[in-house]
RNA sequence: GUGGGUGUAGCUCAGUUGGUAGAGCGCUGGAUUGUGGCUCCAGUUGUCGAGGGUUCAAAUCCCUUCACUCACCCCA
């Protein structure tokens, strides 16, 4: 026996609940931003690697040993992305989107990280993105925001925190970290390992660590929030007059910073309690240089992105994921002389009833078995083909759990009388069941 | 990259102080039932993660390795 070929560590097979979980998120989501006036856009996997050594910043972990880099055939060094927002903002520029006008766009799919796996967090994980191009005023982070607490309630869920913060403008964000990075400095006895390295790397992540050791520490660090230039400010406080207005509640976490370099002013995440560490499932914020940066003209944008694997965790956890509606009918056939005039007939009820979804038994199975399996299809009725003694060339229409029938009848008879038989069949059981 | 836990049937797992494997679910067939739901009977599958070592004998003890998983780190 040849060995087994297995996936790539930390590239999972989605297959059953996981993937009905999946397409019913991405599906939901889909539908909110379409009602907002979003449009689609579908970007390429895979980017040359200098556009997210340029965007999401040099010295990331990301950028240094996350990314699944490798050379094309010819020479250039190509990417899988590790995140959507590069390939996007290169998108809209290319084309010439962003040129004295407004995108509100949305994408989905695949991301790649060279990451040790965990809960919550895989090496091929998938994202909903979420940008805006062109808009420079607080409603539309107020807008991304409400947005994406809709499509909570839409699927259901419940104890999702906001948690909102403002990193100021460039400068003020410069000024601030060298600010801190004194502050550090001077109680550099009390930091641990990884602050010691973050202080080199990324001295704003320090404030987010988990170690209560570190609280004291952080509690005593400057705060950003007091380090705002004036505009960011009013930006800021402005973002709050608008949640309050629609009744978003939220909580401000002046210790909540980004990962990705390009962000400034507005930032925010929904975290939940739920899932382990990985307890953010929607983050975003203001990117207003990183279109300049990338080679276009300086364009505000503004975006965010949910993970879909730490979404579909919890719609699986609370039992939230709508199903995929059961069949119509099942058709079970008696008999293997049943098996061609079932294709046949299977073919001709989609002809004729469009709306009915017809699921047909294939591979034989004894003629109970075919009953289980229609029981368990969920069907509303099971339509029985016979050749055998017992059915006789008939057509037969069971209603499924329940105990009753039955419309017998000639196959040649089948056609003018489906949708008579059908829709009282399905009216009746529709009736019963309420 | 660092640390902990776990690998036995398609799935969930049991396997006592070492004696070459079991249950439930599922699947298949049958009995009963109003040709399906409940119940009952029968059948079905394993290189016990892989490689090596100790031993008369290893799922069990030792070493190595791989995979999965959780946490750190990182991040959605």
């Amino acid at each position: 026996m040849s060995k087994q070929i297995t996936a790539i560590r930390g590239m999972n097979d989605l297959y059953g609940e996981q993937a009905e979980a999946f397409d019913y998120l991405v599906n939901t989501a889909q539908s909110v931003l379409n009602q907002y006036g979003f449009a689609s856009i579908r970007l390429p996997l895979v980017e040359k690697t200098e556009l997210f050594a340029r965007s999401i910043g040099e010295v990331t972990d990301i950028v240094e040993k996350e990314m699944y880099t490798f050379d094309d055939r010819n020479g250039d060094s190509l990417t899988l992305r590790p995140e959507g927002t590069a390939g996007c903002v290169r998108a809209v520029i290319q084309n010439g989107l962003a040129h004295n006008q407004i995108q509100k766009l949305y994408y989905t799919g695949p991301m790649f990280r060279y990451e040790r796996p965990q809960k919550g967090r895989y090496r091929q994980f998938h994202q909903f993105g979420v940008e805006v191009f062109g808009l420079d005023s607080v409603d539309i982070d107020a807008e991304l925001i409400v947005l994406s607490a809709r499509l909570w309630e839409r699927l259901g869920l419940e104890n999702l925190e906001l948690q909102i913060n403002s990193l100021g403008s460039q400068e003020a964000r410069q000024a601030y970290r060298d600010l801190l990075v004194e502050y550090l400095e001077a109680h550099k006895s009390e930091l641990d390992e990884d602050s010691l390295r973050r202080l080199e790397s990324n001295p704003l992540r320090i404030l987010d660590t988990k170690n209560p050791d570190m609280k004291a520490v952080v509690d005593g660090a400057p705060k950003l929030i007091d380090h705002l230039d004036a505009e960011s400010k009013q930006h800021y406080d402005e973002l709050k007059v608008y949640l309050d207005d629609v009744g978003i509640p939220y909580t401000e976490n002046p210790n909540l910073v980004r990962g990705l370099d390009y962000y400034n002013r507005t930032v925010f995440e929904w975290v939940t309690t739920e899932l382990g560490a990985q307890g953010t499932v929607c983050a975003g914020g203001r990117y207003d240089g990183l279109v300049e940066q990338i080679g276009g003209k300086p364009t505000p944008a503004v975006g965010f992105a949910m993970g879909i694997e730490r979404l579909m965790a919890l719609l699986i956890d609370k039992d939230l994921v709508e199903h995929n509606a059961a069949p119509d009918v099942y058709l079970v056939l008696a008999g293997e002389a049943a098996k061609r005039p079932g294709l046949v007939i299977s073919e001709q009820i989609r002809d004729y009833l469009p709306e009915l979804t017809v699921q047909m038994n294939c591979g034989g199975g004894s003629f109970k078995s075919q009953f289980k399996k229609a029981d368990k299809s969920g069907a509303r009725v099971a339509l029985v083909l016979g050749e055998d003694e017992v059915q006789q060339q008939k057509i037969a229409v069971k209603y499924l759990r329940e105990d009753r029938e039955q419309a017998l009848m000639d196959w040649s008879d089948l056609l003018p009388h489906l949708s008579e038989v059908f829709q009282r069949a399905l009216h009746e059981w529709g009736a019963s069941k309420k």
